[in-house]
Parts: structure tokens; sequence; C-alpha cells
DNA sequence: CTATGTAAACAAC
DNA sequence: GTTGTTTACATAG
């Protein structure tokens, strides 16, 4: 990571939190828990029995580390030690919630951090989630357990997540699961200093953050965290560093995840971006792909369902339950939501629009797409393999939101996407056969000779 | 048609 | 056994 680019991030998302100074008070969380922090308190305690059936390799006695999270960000900042003390160990600023907050929240975001155009983060419980950046330097570590040199974390210890469930703790206890494995990602590799993690620690910080991990099936979740690792350009391998801080035997546990310099900067992307367009080298899809195969997508597609069902209740309740206030701009609704258009700047477009596929929604994101004709007339997606039962087919969706923006900027261009980044992506292995073109760079399509090369 | 989730095959260690 | 890559398949929007 060229440190020179990522210390620019702040300044180049506009980073004015006003509560970003470094004076002690803002070190403090200012909203003060309570009676809220008690339910706050009481929702995570309810956590717990799931997290309990999690933590038998990780349990809080564990002494095992398994992953030393400092010294990347020191690497990284190593020509800026001072940063290092720059920043008490306070990684969020947890401020009240306030409509203007959410303001303040959503045109500072992270550029193209996916989270700010979900749900979720809709309605009053905005949470205020610190970019790392903001206390770059500090270790905020992620394991529960074992870092000798770790600051004790006071409990319960208040996620971001958690802050969102704190108006309505029972209620919004799954608001993390309409989150994508790809945002939680991000959101997990942000906390960190050098925005690095290696596999271990992010299971560790799905199991403390998020509720994927108390599903029954244990290895589905993390399946899916290391597809997206590997899938998503947003997220790259690096080699553990090695010293003091690091045995041999923990080197050998992989590689290190960081965020790559762009998506520090615009966020994180959808992982279908970066699967290959091309038809897979195995050749075409079998005639008849193994039952198992079969089953597991099946099982696949109904999660889906079922995540969508719960964002689909989270959201009918949310626009029963949230009712408008004089300082609210826009009603929960389906899709994402926005900074009121009249406090953008340009800049502000042109830095905060994020890569998000609520925008990027176009196939001239990805190149040329399998046709789904030249598949075999029984791989239609409509087939519902359990029942025998074909259903019509899906309405076509593409930039169902952009009637958000179009009465805001007409003329600016929708998708700033990845920007000037743009031809470091893909990231796909450039072992594959690739070509992608982004609309952010029409005028540049990214073709990839299989050596990596752009022609 | 894309985004996403899940499972599995497979290789490397 | 864990980690990482890739593919297959399903569902929602």
């Amino acid at each position: 990571m060229d440190i020179n680019e990522s210390l620019q991030w702040p300044s180049g998302c506009d980073l004015s939190f006003s509560q970003l100074s470094q004076e002690p008070s803002n070190y403090q969380m200012t909203q003060q828990y309570t009676p809220d922090s008690s339910a706050l308190y009481n929702y995570t305690a309810q956590r717990l029995p799931y997290r309990s059936s999690y933590n038998m390799t990780y349990s809080p006695t564990s002494t095992e580390s398994s992953c030393p999270r400092t010294y990347t960000g020191l690497d990284l900042v190593g020509s800026v030690g001072s940063m290092n003390e720059a920043y008490p160990p306070s990684a969020y600023l947890l401020e009240p919630q306030k409509s203007q907050d959410m303001l303040d929240v959503s045109s500072h975001f992270a550029p193209g951090s996916m989270c700010q155009f979900k749900d979720d983060f809709e309605g009053q419980c905005l949470p205020v989630m610190k970019s790392a950046d903001s206390n770059y330097g500090h270790s905020r570590f992620d394991s529960d357990i074992g870092m000798p040199n770790s600051i004790p974390t006071p409990e319960p210890q208040v996620t971001p997540i958690d802050i969102c469930k704190s108006e309505t703790p029972h209620e919004d206890a799954n608001v993390d699961k309409e989150q994508p494995y790809a945002q939680l990602i991000y959101r997990a590799l942000m906390e960190q200093e050098g925005h690095t993690m290696v596999l271990r620690d992010i299971y560790n910080w799905f199991k403390r953050n998020t509720d994927k991990a108390t599903d029954k099936e244990t290895k589905g979740w993390q399946n899916s965290i290391r597809h997206n690792l590997s899938m998503n350009g947003a997220f790259e391998k690096v080699d553990q560093p090695v010293g003091d801080a690091i045995t041999r035997e923990e080197a050998k546990k992989g590689f290190m995840w960081r965020l790559t310099d762009s998506a520090i900067r615009e966020g994180v992307k959808s992982t279908t971006r970066y699967r290959s367009k091309l038809p897979n080298k195995r050749g075409c899809r079998s005639q008849n792909p193994a039952p198992q195969r079969q089953a597991s997508g099946a099982k696949g597609g109904q999660a889906a369902r079922k995540a969508a069902r719960l964002r689909r209740s989270e959201r009918l309740r949310d626009t029963r339950s949230v009712p408008m206030h004089k300082g609210d701009t826009y009603p929960s609704r389906p899709g994402p939501s926005y900074t009121p258009f009249d406090n953008f700047t340009p800049s502000d477009l042109a830095t905060g629009y994020p890569a998000s596929p609520y925008y990027c929604h176009s196939e001239m994101d990805f190149g040329t797409p399998i046709k789904q004709e030249a598949l075999p007339s029984s791989f239609g997606q409509n087939l519902d393999i359990l029942s025998g039962q074909t259903y019509p087919d899906s309405p076509q969706g593409l930039c169902s939101d952009m009637h958000y923006l179009l009465p805001y900027s007409p003329e600016e261009p929708l998708f700033y996407g990845s920007g000037s980044e743009s031809g470091s992506e893909p990231m796909t292995p450039p072992s594959q056969d690739y070509c992608a073109m982004d609309t952010s760079m029409p005028q540049e399509p990214a073709c990839y000779t299989e050596a990596g090369e752009i022609y």
C-alpha cells in the first residue's frame, strides 16, 4: 500500500467529521448508554449463547493468538510513526442518533462503502463508523484474545452493528444479516489498522459482530468468507511479515488479507464483478450436474431467499415503525439512501458516489457475460429443482434505483465507479483469460492478457 | 441479467 | 485440517 495514498484518503473523502479531533474527550462515546445501553447490553448478552457454540476453537480463555494484528499497521505507517500515538484506543466514536448526524455520515462515509446504501442504515439508527484512518495506527485488535499488547476491550463491546440495534435490540437482532459478506469483510478490515487481517480473525470478527456465524451450519459462512476474499478484488492477499511478533508456525496459517487501496477509497464492490465472465476453463457446464451440486445450489438459493425475506420484513417494519420527523429527509424505502442532494457538491459526487452495485449495475461493467441461452436449457435459473416447479422470468431490474439519482444530477455521470483506479481491477487472477469493461472508464476498457497486461 | 449465498472439488501447505 | 481458488447452482430484485 502506498502510505502516502492511504494518508490522502481522508481528505479525499472530505472526512470533515467535526468530532474527529484529537481532543481526549472525543475519544469517548458521546452517547451515554443508559438506559439504551442496558438494552444494548442485553442484546449483546443474548448473542452469547449463539457465539458460545462456536468458540470451541477460540474460546475467550484461549491463549492462542491466531494473528499478529499489529505489525501491518506498524509497517504501513512506519514512515509516519508518530501516527501510532496519534489516537487512543477508541475504535469508534459513537454519537447520538439524530438526523443531522445521519447526513454527516452519509456524506462522509468511506466512499463506495456498500453499507451506506443498505437499508440497514436507514432510518434513525445509522451508525457512525469511523474509518480506520480516524484511528490509524492505534491497535484495535479483532481477536478476542491473546494479543499481548492488546488493549482490554470494555464489555460489552459495542460495535456499529450493535448500535444499529440499540433502538429495538430484540427486533433488530438480524440487522447484520442484511449485509453481504463482502461488505462485512470490508467493515472488519476497515476497523483494523493497516486494513489487514488474517482469515482466522475475520472469522472471529464475524462471530462477534455478525449473525452469520450463528446459523446452524458453521461450515458455510466460513466458506463464504473465503469465497468472498478470493473472488472480490477489494481484498488482496499479502504475505505475513516476518517478525518477532509472529512465529513461523503462525505464518504458515495463511496470508493476510488486506483492503486494496481502491477499496479503501471507494468501498467494496460486488463479488460477482470479479468473477470470470468467460466460459469456464472446464468447458461447458455439464448437462447433468452432480446431484450434490444441485443440492448445494438449492441450499444457497434457499438461504438467499431467507435473507431476502428478512430484508423485506425488516424493511416493512422499518417503514411502519420509523415515522418521518421534521428533520428527516427521506422516508424509509427499499433501496439506497443518500445524503440530500442539495448537500452534495460536485466534488462530493466525484468522490462520494460509490462503486456500489446499486450504481454500477451495468452489464458494461463486466464485459460480455455468459449468455443464458448458451447454457443448456435444463439449466434455466427458473427451475426449482426441489419442487420441479418453474417460475416466470423475473423482471429486469437494472438500475432500479436510478430514479433517485436522476433528479439530482442528470448531466453528471452516474457511475464514477472505481474512478481512476479502475485500471487496477478486476482482481481476477491473471491466470484467467479476462477482458472486462468498466463503465467508469469507458474510454479505457480494461482488457487483460493472460499475463495480466492491459492491452 | 446482476448480486449474493452456499456448497463442493481441488490444490497446496 | 486449514487455507485459498474456482465452479456450480439457486434465489431475489
